[in-house]
DNA sequence: CTTGATCTACGACGATTGTCGTAATAAGGT
DNA sequence: ACCTTATTACGACAATCGTCGTAGATCAAG
């Protein structure tokens, strides 16, 4: 049921808004986080929450006139759907091939690379003490 | 001038199949990459190919009486776009904060975990020869 | 209760996307 | 040269997006 997420530019930018504030912002709240030489329009900004509440992508409660919106997705949904097309369509599929570019592209200073690795060997701990409890547990 | 690289959905298709195939294609071979089910109209992609020429994505030799098109965006620049996208607006330009997301939920195998390290270290390395040269003089 | 200010609801519009149908064109065979 | 067929060109259409203008609702102050 929960198909497809796909967010535009602008929902992706006014998700953006509601994850970083604390509390559910209201639209001026929203809106707020324009540069006031792009900021769009009161209405522009209302409308298009009105549709994603429509798709399932925000809800919102009544705060005296005002209405308070949040988020019903996840970042991790939006960047799985986002980072999987990526992988599949420019990098056939190969996720390695995808993170040999990441860290190319990416001036990273030998602080960042080194965590990155430590990032990925706690991952590498994870898994050895994740097969270890199943070679205890699941006994025959 | 070559601002902002954003393709569509069925552009990206395309480009895939374009990238993919070694020698230009024509419409009929890029079409021929979905499956029966799938597969759009004749007219559909060969549209398409002449709005992403305008665009200046791709561009068309003559082959007889047939078109085979070429790519003229780089894979590097619709990931850079992309990925760009994803990590200032879900992950607040923190690029560490993303490789984080990116390792926890792909289920790295130990060995593609391995190469993941390899990548990083052989990075350090060549960071390492670099500074190295700067004090040599190639300084920039 | 009336008024004014502030919000929300709704409709319109131009641009773009994906989708075809159909017309025009070019090659090749006979 | 003529006809068939494969290919390209063009126009149309519904759906969606970002954008407002404006109408309607709601609340607080007088």
């Amino acid at each position: 049921m929960n198909r497809d997420i796909k967010v535009t530019d602008l929902e992706l930018k006014i998700l953006q808004q509601i994850w970083t504030l604390q509390s559910n912002p209201t639209v001026s709240a929203i809106r707020e986080h324009w540069s006031e030489s792009e900021k769009p329009g009161y209405t522009t900004i209302l409308k298009t929450l009105q549709k994603m509440e429509k798709k399932g992508i925000v809800g919102h409660t009544k705060d005296g006139k005002q209405y308070a919106y949040f988020s019903k997705v996840s970042k991790e949904r939006i960047t799985d759907n986002r980072l999987g097309t990526i992988i599949s369509r420019i990098f056939s599929g190969n996720k390695i091939s995808f993170a040999e570019h990441f860290i190319d592209t990416n001036q990273f200073s030998a602080a960042e690379l080194g965590e990155l690795k430590e990032l990925i060997s706690r991952k590498e701990q994870e898994e050895k003490a994740a097969n270890q409890s199943d070679c205890e547990g699941d006994e025959k």
